[in-house]
DNA sequence: AACGGTGTCAACCGCAGCATA
DNA sequence: ATATGCTGCGGTTGACACCGT
């Protein structure tokens, strides 16, 4: 499909004759002001926000007073001016837990700043790349995958099979005798949470059921260390690779949503099959496997993945 | 005091997704 | 189905502060 012409891009002609789409940044119109905010500035648009709402960005400025462009207005408005804005150093629980969402999720800071009340993804973001990237290189960790800088060389796995190759299955990770600890595809599909041995596999609404049955006891008690504490670990599968990871911070203060985490309402939509009763939704899924004493840690690290695989990622969090 | 190197973080840019016409 | 506009996201930049020499 054609790419569209955007309200920032246009269209000119070269000296050969050809048209060549041209980006014009939305900052660079005559008299629109680029640089930091003034107080002045800040005011009108605190103001302007309060008094109208958050939205229509385009006509803002305009209204608002403000020689910016909208962009400038909500970046200005969503990193600084929101009441509900922290200010201040990262405490450690909240860099604790941007290490730990990070593992999962990546460089998806807004959904990050999410989950960490008052933190922008702005904020969350610098902070990794001036602080907590450097941290985890001094400790020999990638930043980017959480994996050590320097496997080990001698690993029995082959070449073609290393960890690096991107895994294609709860099959695979078998066959190649790679312990895994969380497996998650979309929400409308199979949901595993799984190591060696199945824990349980399901095919319509799984999550909840599963918890009843089938279980492994000596397997769940092994899990079963956080409860949803902080700083709680367990470990799965082969001890000689990197299996120890940190369970979560209690989930009545990460997930109080009454939607699909994260998701958007098409989103929602996507992933329900047509006469398929509505599926639960994660906060209902952890109160139930909360409730009944389960590791809840583990639900809470599958759902976080099995959202980021409905988000449009494939085979997330093989961890 | 002057200078250069480094760290921090607010702000900008380009792009993609979504809604709507 | 396509075009258009708006919004939000992640990567990057650049101004400023700080520190060591």
């Amino acid at each position: 499909m054609k790419k569209a012409i955007t309200e920032h891009e246009s269209l000119v002609t070269s000296s050969a004759g050809l048209k060549i789409k041209t980006t014009t940044p939305c900052c660079s119109k005559v008299g629109i002001k680029k640089g930091p905010w003034t107080p002045e500035e800040d005011e009108l648009l605190a103001n302007y926000v309060k008094k109208e709402g958050e939205g229509r960005w385009r006509t803002l400025p305009k209204k608002a007073g403000l020689l910016r462009c909208g962009k400038s207005c909500r970046l200005r408005w969503m990193n600084y001016l929101r009441p509900c804005v922290k200010r201040g150093r990262i405490a450690p629980d909240e860099e604790d837990l941007i290490l730990r969402l990070h593992r999962l999720l990546g460089n998806r800071w807004a959904l990050i700043a999410g989950r960490i009340p008052g933190r922008t993804d702005n904020e969350i973001k610098n902070y990794w790349n001036t602080h907590l990237s450097k941290k985890l290189i001094s400790q020999g960790i990638d930043p980017r995958n959480h994996k050590p800088l320097n496997p080990n060389p001698t690993s029995s796995i082959p070449q073609h099979l290393n960890q690096n190759a991107a895994p294609k299955s709860a099959k695979y990770l078998e066959e190649i005798g790679r312990p895994y600890r969380v497996t998650a595809t979309k929400l409308s599909q199979t949901f595993n949470l799984t190591t060696d041995q199945q824990l349980y596999n399901h095919d319509h609404h799984p999550q909840i059921p599963a918890v009843n049955e089938g279980i492994d006891n000596s397997l769940a008690t092994g899990l079963h260390s956080g409860q949803g504490q902080i700083n709680g670990e367990y470990c799965i599968g082969n001890e000689n690779e990197d299996h120890i990871f940190s369970s979560f911070l209690d989930l009545d203060s990460l997930i109080n949503e009454n939607e699909y985490l994260f998701m958007n309402q098409q989103q929602q939509q996507k992933i329900q099959q047509p006469n398929q009763e509505p599926l639960p939704n994660m906060a209902q899924v952890f109160s139930v496997s909360a409730a009944q004493n389960f590791n809840n840690t583990a639900f809470w690290e599958a759902g976080v993945a099995s959202i980021a695989a409905g988000l449009g990622d494939e085979e997330v969090a093989f961890i």
